[in-house]
DNA sequence: ACTTTTTACTTAAAGGTTTTAGACTAAAGT
DNA sequence: ACTTTAGTCTAAAACCTTTAAGTAAAAAGT
């Protein structure tokens, strides 16, 4: 005989006649009553099918949700596909899980516009990469709720970073180091295209601050160090990092002359599409074409050969930015994670 | 001279001199004010600060959130890793965010307690998987609210599966139709054990509804028909579908005696993994080994040699059963995406 | 010129909880 | 025997919306 109106706090109290304040206690609150009485609520609630105060009102009392917000640069579909977010959202939800928190996604780009005000949910927010002209951005600002922002850095919010200079420095010396003349860039979201494309010559001297531009830069550095050259004309920009789109600059790459025997790849996912369309070409790796990466993804590791890269702890960024942000270091920290050079075959 | 407390409407119905239902309806129900007077409201909100209701009471009134809920078997963290629930998952969120709807994953299998009640926001839930003992199940159960299964079927809810006996059925086929003879199997889930191992004779004959059990019956079913025999010392029982593991259970397998030329993997992550043990031990793919797969994730197209599996459509499994779930398709509709067997060259 | 319909806005109840301040009782201290 | 203290529990306000029902005025119909 259970009614079709789900049981409230208030039905409850009524029923067991005690005060809801009793109920919403025995709950929350376990030192604010007799252990007897809690006990025989707890048991009635389950005899009754009452499981637990509702989260909307909670929330709407508590001014808290549980919740916590990611909010991603992409779409949500892409940042599934993407090894790195994985990896990253991987970190985040161990953390959360850990303090019974809860995982909301958050893109921004969606197709439609964003009027559920959503933003108004969760009780923190972790903001990965760069937000340029995200509506929702704004308005989380608005929110003023502790927010912890990775692979980017604002003066205004702690962050979780990379030293992105010395990494892709790094991995450049080393490729430089060994025999190669040629050398090609594949880059990633280099410009504001949403096509792969080489760049412009203008482009190249076009400084910004994302974290694309300081590799690059780095990668640039590293080459003329070492008396070589590029020019625009061998940098492509892919615009998200997907092994389809990545494989057309790939192609393109290694088939324009004079023949490339070194490629600079700003992430795994491109050089994996580097080796696969290597071998379909007949072009050897290592022998014939250097190829390194940046990520260290676990696909990095099986390929064929098992790629060079540098491991930029994108699951340790995520666990270090949710607890930043439920620790409550409201100091304004700025995390730096330590990047590490992954020797492995293709270089 | 901001305050610090956030608007709220009633505030802002109070400086503009309307009512809060007129404020309400400026945002929600354009119909129901004059243009003139939304108008004025709107850009008089935004000069404010005041970015539209509060969800949560909104949510409280209302009694929707326009928040869609995953419930996912295991922990968030392992489901990041998975590929196949990568797929699935992109599937959901394409389908989410054209409809303007935030997604929610949640686990239940978290390491504390579920206690806040978070069940009680989304409007809707897809339940991924077998939940067996899962309390927040239960919960979820009780809300009364629309619920879309997928790879689990029960008769009260709509569901999107695939036929796995007919699939399995299929790949074994193919893999008999070769010359193999010393047979593996690497399942996923067999039984109920946390650790990699060979199952028993009495766990062989255990039925139970499960989608492993109804794979491996359909394996089972195609070797006898092939009449060659399987004993339950080869078959291996995997606990989650993580490479680490699956290597462990393929060294084991690759390593045992008679040698075997033939190994039926439950999950494409297996086979990648036997692929890496065969080229540890020396042994080539598919001349002296013949793997076969299940999933068709990314990877096995990339794989050395690129991996035979069936495709089970993971990804169009997520936009189905968000697409029933939004379209209140509540007429109890079984859907079934069909499964495709995918050639290559493991086989 | 009078009635009906439409338009534009308001009133006020409801939604389900949390929490502060306080009431009552029983135990402890003097 | 009287005051404190501690232990339980309650009353009622507050959290911020949405929406059904209602009012008043303007437009339309006859």
């Amino acid at each position: 005989m259970q009614s079709n109106k789900p049981l409230t706090l208030k039905k409850v109290a009524s029923i067991l006649n005690v005060s809801t304040a009793t109920i919403s206690n025995a709950f929350n609150r376990p030192d604010q009553l007799s252990a007897r009485l809690r006990e025989r609520i707890l048991s009635e609630c389950e005899r009754l099918g009452y499981h637990g105060p509702n989260l909307a009102a909670r929330s709407l009392r508590k001014g808290e949700s549980g919740v916590i917000g990611v909010l991603l640069t992409d779409s949500l579909a892409y940042h599934f596909t993407d090894a790195v977010a994985n990896q990253f959202l991987q970190g985040i939800s161990e953390v959360l899980e850990k303090n019974n928190k809860q995982l909301l996604m958050l893109s921004g780009c969606s197709s439609g516009q964003i009027a559920t005000g959503i933003e108004a949910l969760p009780d923190g927010f972790i903001i990965y990469g760069t937000q340029d002209h995200n509506p929702l951005f704004e308005r989380i600002i608005r929110q003023n709720k502790p927010i912890v922002t990775v692979d980017f850095d604002s003066p205004d919010y702690p962050s979780v970073n990379i030293d992105n200079h010395a990494a892709a420095f790094e991995i450049a010396n080393h490729l430089l180091a060994q025999s190669v003349d040629t050398l090609a860039i594949l880059g990633l979201r280099l410009i504001h295209s949403d096509r792969v494309c080489r760049i412009t010559q203008d482009e190249l001297y076009d400084q910004s601050e994302s974290v694309s531009r300081r590799r690059l830069d780095a990668y640039i550095e590293a080459i003329k160090n070492n008396n070589l050259d590029i020019d625009a004309e061998r940098i492509w920009h892919i615009p998200l990092n997907l092994y389809e789109q990545a494989k057309q600059a790939a192609k393109e790459a290694l088939t324009s002359l004079p023949r490339v025997n070194g490629i600079i790849c700003m992430s795994d996912t491109i050089a994996l599409a580097v080796l696969s369309v290597a071998q379909e070409l007949n072009i050897s790796v290592p022998q014939d074409l250097k190829v390194i990466g940046f990520d260290d993804i676990p696909e990095a590791k099986r390929a064929t050969p098992p790629l060079t890269t540098v491991c930029q702890g994108s699951k340790l960024k995520g666990q270090l930015a949710a607890e930043a942000l439920l620790d409550k270091h409201q100091n304004t920290t700025k995390l730096m994670v330590p990047t590490e050079l992954v020797i492995r075959k293709s270089c």
